[in-house]
DNA sequence: GGCCTGACTTTAG
DNA sequence: GCTAAAGCCAGGC
Protein backbone atom coordinates (compact mmCIF):
# COMPACT_ATOMS: atom_id res chain seq x y z
CA UNK A 1 0.00 0.00 0.00
CA UNK A 2 1.03 3.56 0.98
CA UNK A 3 3.78 1.67 2.91
CA UNK A 4 7.73 2.16 2.68
CA UNK A 5 8.12 -1.52 2.06
CA UNK A 6 5.55 -2.24 -0.66
CA UNK A 7 6.34 1.14 -2.71
CA UNK A 8 10.15 -0.31 -2.77
CA UNK A 9 9.07 -3.64 -3.79
CA UNK A 10 6.68 -1.90 -6.77
CA UNK A 11 9.69 0.65 -7.41
CA UNK A 12 12.37 -2.84 -7.51
CA UNK A 13 9.65 -5.12 -9.72
CA UNK A 14 8.83 -2.14 -11.97
CA UNK A 15 13.12 -1.74 -12.47
CA UNK A 16 13.35 -4.77 -13.83
CA UNK A 17 14.02 -4.63 -17.63
CA UNK A 18 12.17 -6.12 -20.74
CA UNK A 19 13.54 -9.56 -21.21
CA UNK A 20 14.63 -9.84 -17.56
CA UNK A 21 13.35 -11.87 -14.29
CA UNK A 22 13.90 -10.99 -10.34
CA UNK A 23 13.07 -13.40 -8.07
CA UNK A 24 10.53 -12.65 -4.86
CA UNK A 25 13.33 -13.17 -2.64
CA UNK A 26 15.58 -10.94 -4.49
CA UNK A 27 12.94 -8.13 -4.70
CA UNK A 28 12.25 -8.56 -0.91
CA UNK A 29 16.08 -8.05 -0.30
CA UNK A 30 16.06 -4.86 -2.25
CA UNK A 31 13.15 -3.63 -0.48
CA UNK A 32 14.72 -4.29 2.68
CA UNK A 33 13.80 -7.09 4.16
CA UNK A 34 15.05 -10.55 2.14
CA UNK A 35 12.78 -12.57 4.68
CA UNK A 36 9.45 -10.94 2.66
CA UNK A 37 9.23 -12.84 0.53
CA UNK A 38 6.03 -14.35 0.56
CA UNK A 39 4.92 -10.35 1.69
CA UNK A 40 6.18 -9.58 -1.75
CA UNK A 41 4.08 -12.31 -3.59
CA UNK A 42 1.06 -10.50 -1.79
CA UNK A 43 1.98 -7.27 -2.88
CA UNK A 44 1.89 -8.29 -6.44
CA UNK A 45 -1.19 -10.80 -6.19
CA UNK A 46 -3.07 -7.25 -5.29
CA UNK A 47 -1.03 -5.33 -7.38
CA UNK A 48 -1.24 -1.78 -6.58
CA UNK A 49 -0.30 -0.65 -10.01
CA UNK A 50 0.01 -3.06 -12.23
CA UNK A 51 1.30 -0.53 -15.32
CA UNK A 52 4.26 0.09 -13.18
CA UNK A 53 4.42 -3.34 -12.20
CA UNK A 54 5.53 -6.29 -14.35
CA UNK A 55 4.66 -8.88 -12.40
CA UNK A 56 4.76 -11.48 -15.26
CA UNK A 57 8.72 -10.70 -14.76
CA UNK A 58 8.83 -11.57 -11.24
CA UNK A 59 9.32 -15.34 -10.69
CA UNK A 60 10.32 -18.03 -8.01
CA UNK A 61 13.65 -18.35 -6.68
CA UNK A 62 14.69 -21.20 -8.65
CA UNK A 63 12.71 -19.37 -12.08
CA UNK A 64 10.23 -21.44 -11.48
CA UNK A 65 6.28 -19.74 -12.40
CA UNK A 66 4.80 -19.44 -9.68
CA UNK A 67 1.77 -17.70 -7.97
CA UNK A 68 0.67 -16.05 -12.05
CA UNK A 69 1.72 -19.26 -13.30
CA UNK A 70 -1.54 -20.73 -11.56
CA UNK A 71 -3.53 -18.12 -13.11
CA UNK A 72 -2.18 -18.24 -16.53
CA UNK A 73 0.94 -20.20 -17.06
CA UNK A 74 0.78 -20.44 -20.61
CA UNK A 75 -0.11 -16.51 -20.91
CA UNK A 76 2.66 -15.40 -18.38
CA UNK A 77 5.21 -17.97 -20.22
CA UNK A 78 4.28 -16.59 -23.74
CA UNK A 79 4.80 -13.19 -22.24
CA UNK A 80 8.06 -13.78 -21.04
CA UNK A 81 9.37 -15.79 -24.04
CA UNK A 82 7.78 -12.85 -26.20
CA UNK A 83 9.95 -10.71 -24.63
CA UNK A 84 13.24 -12.57 -25.15
CA UNK A 85 13.11 -15.05 -22.31
CA UNK A 86 14.52 -18.48 -22.55
CA UNK A 87 12.42 -21.51 -20.63
CA UNK A 88 14.22 -24.62 -19.28
CA UNK A 89 11.29 -27.03 -19.38
CA UNK A 90 8.90 -25.10 -17.02
CA UNK A 91 11.80 -23.02 -15.24
CA UNK A 92 13.03 -19.96 -16.78
CA UNK A 93 16.77 -20.10 -17.18
CA UNK A 94 18.56 -17.81 -14.60
CA UNK A 95 21.98 -17.91 -15.74
CA UNK A 96 20.69 -15.77 -19.05
CA UNK A 97 17.86 -13.69 -17.54
CA UNK A 98 18.53 -13.16 -13.92
CA UNK A 99 18.03 -9.63 -13.79
CA UNK A 100 20.67 -7.55 -11.12
CA UNK A 101 20.16 -4.15 -9.94
CA UNK A 102 23.22 -2.56 -11.19
CA UNK A 103 25.97 -3.55 -9.27
CA UNK A 104 27.97 -0.50 -10.58
CA UNK A 105 26.55 1.52 -12.87
CA UNK A 106 25.99 0.68 -16.42
C1' DG B 1 -4.54 -4.94 18.95
C1' DG B 2 -4.64 -9.94 17.60
C1' DC B 3 -5.41 -13.82 14.39
C1' DC B 4 -5.47 -15.79 9.66
C1' DT B 5 -4.11 -15.95 4.94
C1' DG B 6 -0.83 -15.77 1.03
C1' DA B 7 2.12 -14.98 -6.17
C1' DC B 8 7.99 -17.46 -1.00
C1' DT B 9 12.42 -19.69 0.53
C1' DT B 10 15.23 -23.11 2.60
C1' DT B 11 16.50 -27.56 4.81
C1' DA B 12 15.73 -32.33 5.47
C1' DG B 13 14.11 -37.06 4.03
C1' DG C 1 15.84 -34.86 -8.35
C1' DC C 2 11.37 -34.57 -5.92
C1' DT C 3 8.25 -34.15 -1.89
C1' DA C 4 7.24 -32.57 2.80
C1' DA C 5 7.59 -29.44 6.74
C1' DA C 6 9.00 -25.11 9.23
C1' DG C 7 9.96 -20.13 9.28
C1' DC C 8 9.33 -14.99 8.22
C1' DC C 9 6.88 -10.81 6.67
C1' DA C 10 3.09 -7.76 5.39
C1' DG C 11 -1.88 -7.04 4.51
C1' DG C 12 -6.74 -7.62 5.70
C1' DC C 13 -10.50 -8.49 8.99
Amino acid sequence: MDTLFSKKVYATVAKIPRGKVATYGQIAKLAGNPRAARAVGMLMARNKNPKIVPCHRVVGADGALVGYAFRGVEAKRAKLVAEGVHFTGARVRMSLHHWRPRPTKS
